[in-house]
DNA sequence: CCAATATACCTCATCTGTCAAGGTAAATAT
DNA sequence: ATATTTACCTTGACAGATGAGGTATATTGG
């Protein structure tokens, strides 16, 4: 990965709530994603999403529930809640204040 | 301050070394100038902009010197390095990326 | 004149998100 | 058979941000 943990720190959430919008999904899938998405420029650390799900999970956020694959791994599937979508929202409107002010700022 | 911490963790220097690129500044001055400059919505800490201080100076980014103040309390200045203006540099590409990265993935 | 506020510096302990390193288990590819 | 991929998870340590505290001088309002 080319972009450092501090820059994208407290924006793990926002990128997973951002996935699970459009569909439910599951930790190693959100993953591919996010590195398909970014060219392999950003790859999240397991250790970070994980971390992530449960704070999600306990603010009420997402909710989980366990795929029924009859086949392969065992996927546990996160869904956002409405209360995700109003945290998405505020996560958003957040980033793009905080975007401005450090243009702003960066000269 | 509207903006949380953690969307501007990891900028503090930049945003610091921004400011001594246009001339030579003491800590005090710097936290006036970045408050007024984003009409309020971010301030940056005391302790947060001293620790950064002392973090860019034994990187070598930075010099410090004591004003000649006969009157008024004593002010320290800073003014940026060559070193500085390289990391600066990095900084601010380092910026433009993961603001796309951040806007590509939040949406 | 005196109290409050502004200027200006600083430190320490704590908090929080990130992540390296470790683990488990099943399926698939070589 | 063995390596790799899919898929989950935990623990401890680290680093930047910050609340709370401190020092000292100058200015301003009542």
């Amino acid at each position: 990965m080319s972009i450092t943990s501090d820059i994208l720190r407290g924006h793990t959430e926002a990128i997973i709530l951002s996935h699970l919008l459009e569909h439910d999904s599951y930790g190693y899938q959100i993953n591919k994603d996010i590195m398909k998405k970014t060219n392999n420029a950003y790859e999240l650390k397991e250790a970070t999403l994980y971390s992530a799900f449960r704070r999600l999970e306990q603010a009420g956020c997402i909710r989980t529930y366990w795929g029924d694959e009859t086949v392969g791994a065992r996927r546990r599937y996160y869904s956002i809640t409405e209360k995700g979508r109003k945290a998405y929202a505020d996560y958003k409107r957040e980033w793009q204040e905080a975007r401005e002010i450090i243009d702003q700022l960066l000269n």
